[in-house]
DNA sequence: CTAGTTGCAAAGAGTTTGCATGGCG
DNA sequence: CGCCATGCAAACTCTTTGCAACTAG
């Protein structure tokens, strides 16, 4: 199955990618596009698409019963943790050797793979805690 | 405001304790509890009340939409952190020197305060990666 | 052309809420 | 007794789906 490049795909993505580490529901998408009336059904589909694609992550944000997502360079963040702050919505990148080698010894130790891409650690950022 | 202790709210606790470490959702237990006929809007009230006293966690599985519970005791689950196994539905606790370590760093090298009861690492267990 | 995509409306799933009744303390 | 909890049904929110019309390649 080959998939199309639409523009109703294109502008969900270009909204995502000028707004890295946002997290959005598909509704926020489809009002933040409201002038593109791209119809909601849509918005799902082509979000299910792109995380197929790996260019959009998923992101379970706790005490909201709501799906979120983000933009995602696939590559790089399958590296890495990744932290959400609960206060604020931004996605943190952990890219920082002592961090992924902890993340390494914790499953050799443990024996459990840990899926970087879908494992996001919930807390409160650094400028928010100052707040 | 207190809080009663009814046999609905004793029943959900006594299963969730006698099954530690598997995740539920609210309509797996009305399911197990059949026999007790008790309504499904009482679980959910009773699992938010359980939740709110810290004697039950709330796990957000990714790919699901709907939430899941498990028995928690809320001293010992605040201070590791959790690996939640997306195959078999698993909850471990993570009580070792490099999870705790991980932690740490992380608070270090970001300034990002992590909330170990609400963090959950998703990925495959050992048991699961055999098969 | 023709297979994938869209819009629309309707259906589904999970969860919450209002209200009268029932039960804990 | 008084207040909180329960059951029931209805409402809500988020997400998915069927289908006819449409469009990218």
């Amino acid at each position: 199955m080959h998939t199309y490049s639409t523009k109703q795909k294109r502008a969900i993505f270009e909204y995502m990618s000028n707004h890295i580490d946002e997290t959005f529901s598909a509704r926020d998408i489809y009002d933040a596009l409201f002038d593109k009336s791209i119809n909601i059904s849509t918005v799902y589909r082509n979000l299910a698409s792109l995380k197929l694609e790996g260019k959009v992550m998923k992101v379970l944000k706790n005490g909201s019963r709501k799906a979120y997502y983000r933009y995602a360079e696939a590559e790089k963040c399958r590296s890495h943790l990744h932290l959400f702050c609960v206060k604020c919505g931004k996605t943190y990148h952990m890219d920082i050797p002592s961090t992924n080698m902890l993340v390494e010894k914790v499953s050799q130790n443990s024996n459990f793979e840990i899926d970087r891409l879908n494992t996001v650690l919930q807390g409160i950022c650094g400028t928010c805690r100052k707040k």
